[in-house]
RNA sequence: GGCGGUGUAGCUCAGCCGGUUAGAGCAUACGGCUCAUAUCCGUAGUGUCCGGGGUUCAAGUCCCUGCACCGCCA
């Protein structure tokens, strides 16, 4: 039963919810795949994770879509947040829940969160006047157009003069600064955390957060001439999925001890939402903020912005079909660093599929069951016959593992892959330069050598598949399946990340053998 | 316009509080091995560290300034 104190167990991690005018692109496989990254090695660290992603579905831009098409809004989103899902299902998306706004708890708690905020005098009536840019979904104010046009996509915007519900953000401005300056991990990466700073010292406007000229989303609760302004919607399904609704009823349940936990992981387009208007949200209702909120960069295609009228666009459905899951969501973690834009091209995908993946790992496994093989018929040397794995693998290893925590807390994610791709580079070495296949066995010695360096470079290997595993889990589990082991045996043991090294003995038991069938991880990229 | 950032080998980038001959990966050339997905390992390079001043015994590393590019601004 969930203890009061224990929440540094729980993890909870979510993805902005997608809106469902369009089918999935890059960029929404990408903030997926880094919430499912962390949210495996949480739980793999022995963590209550729950890993929440879905569709968000309200708002005129769906309405108008919709009517386009001639269906009703909600046909409209049945049928394309189920792309989602399916686009999720091939990467091997471990969400525990997929939400969509349309959703009946949903609904409810955004009514409930509205009513509460109208009656504390955080909401209130007025008018608003002003400009909106409708695919942006974005009020703006007279100095911010550009010829009169939208300054973000360039479209017109049209004037609007209407009454509505605002929510006084001045109120907790300072309070806001105060909190984010003393919290280096509320926004990362740090150059973020400058940026929202600097936007909020500005000095914040109320939010205008109701609408009257659509239909299509959640109405104000007691006055249902407005709906409620999609982002106020939105942000609240983070509580939602945590079950507020029934906390605002009976009080304490897992909804405090995971909200306390929350990483946000978010596009930086949508950083300001998360940052200082949900943050705001969460004061007036009285919540604890969430713990993180990681802005990840864009996806750029060859140097340019994607989008449809360039018709540069990479279709993530097309890039699974064609090099797997795994390579996909390698290229995406692999190739950018924390916080900055990626820049997807081809060729440098095909590269490091070749180099990185065949050439480095798919190789050394190949060779290394081979040698098994040939050499003692693919059971791995006994403990006892092989001794204590090669040192300074078991030291590399350690160096890797202690500083995962960290890495992970910080979305190093290419660091740690960096760092996991040198050590395979070393067990390449270290087979290289003992070259068992020179070794005369005849001898006492000769043999116990040869056995030494089969059962390091196993155990290495099976190192490798812990540290890939949040990053490629389908590659990790078909490696143990060589291995001829329980796929993640790691996951029982609830092993520190620095021990995994020390499990080998209890891990291979003597006369284990791996298995027969000759595998080839990443068949390389031969053709254009 | 305001605030912030970046500019290092052909390409992509590491270089924390200033300190020996400036690093990695990819690409290129040559060499070694044969267990392996013609894979792996080794060796060799080249750089006005954006320009100009300054501080210091000592500056990609700090200060000023110019140029170029980028980010944020209800």
């Amino acid at each position: 039963m969930a203890n009061k104190d224990n929440y540094k167990n729980y993890f909870y991690v979510t993805t902005p919810i997608y809106y469902v005018n369009d089918k999935p692109h890059i960029g929404h496989a990408y903030s997926t795949v880094i919430a499912d990254s962390i949210a495996r090695f949480k739980r793999l660290s022995g963590y209550k994770v729950f890993f929440l992603t879905g569709t968000d579905e309200h708002g005129l831009k769906i309405e108008k879509e919709a009517n386009a098409r001639g269906i009703t809004p909600k046909e409209l989103a049945d049928t394309v947040h189920v792309k989602f899902k399916e686009l999720f299902g091939m990467l091997s998306i471990s969400y525990d829940r997929f939400i969509r706004t349309t959703d009946e708890d949903h609904i409810k708690t955004v009514q409930l969160a509205f009513s509460a905020l109208m009656e504390k005098g955080d909401i209130y009536l007025s008018e608003f006047e002003g400009w909106y840019c409708t695919p942006c979904e974005t009020f703006l104010t007279e100095r911010l157009l550009i010829g009169g046009s939208c300054p973000e996509c360039g479209r017109q915007v049209s004037r609007v003069k209407e009454e509505s519900y605002f929510l006084k953000l001045g109120k907790y401005e300072k309070r806001l600064v105060e909190y984010i300056e003393s919290r280096p991990e509320f926004i990362k990466p740090p150059f973020r955390k400058k940026e929202v700073l600097s936007f909020i010292k500005e000095g914040l406007n109320d939010l205008s957060i109701s609408r009257t000229s659509f239909r299509w989303g959640i109405p104000v609760p007691g006055n249902d001439k407005h709906i409620i302004y999609v982002w106020f919607d939105a942000l609240l399904n983070y509580l939602t999925a945590i079950g507020f609704e029934e906390f605002r009823k009976k009080g304490d349940n897992d909804f405090n001890l995971f909200f306390k936990t929350a990483n946000h992981i978010v596009g930086k387009d949508i950083l300001k939402f998360h940052a200082v208007y949900w943050p705001i949200m969460l004061f007036a209702l009285d919540l604890p903020l969430p713990k993180t909120i990681f802005a990840h960069g864009w996806w750029l295609m060859d140097n340019k912005k994607m989008s449809k009228s360039l018709g540069n666009v990479i279709d993530p459905v097309y890039l699974i079909n064609n090099y797997g899951a795994d390579a996909l969501r390698f290229y995406l973690l692999r190739e950018v660093t924390l916080g900055l834009d990626g820049d997807f091209n081809m060729d440098n995908f095909i590269t490091r599929y070749n180099s990185e993946l065949a050439n480095d790992l798919g190789n050394l496994v190949s060779r290394t069951t081979a040698m098994l093989q040939k050499y003692t018929e693919g059971k791995l040397p006994d403990f006892s016959e092989a001794g204590d794995i090669d040192e300074h693998l078991s030291g590399a290893v350690y160096n890797i593992t202690s500083a995962l925590n960290e890495r992970y807390d910080n979305y190093d994610f290419a660091r740690i892959l960096e760092e996991t791709f040198k050590f395979i580079n070393m067990v390449n070495k270290y087979i290289n330069d003992s070259a068992p296949w020179k070794i005369n066995i005849s001898s006492p010695e000769g043999k116990r050598n040869l056995y030494k360096i089969l059962r390091s470079a196993v155990v290495s290997i099976y190192c490798i598949s812990y540290l890939i595993y949040p990053f490629m889990p389908d590659t990790a589990a078909r490696i143990n399946k060589i291995l001829n082991i329980e796929a993640f045996a790691f996951f029982k043991s609830r092993v520190a990340p620095e021990d995994i090294f020390g499990s080998h003995r209890v891990l291979f038991k003597d006369g284990h053998k791996i298995s027969e069938d000759k595998h080839i991880l990443f068949p390389k990229i031969v053709n254009i």
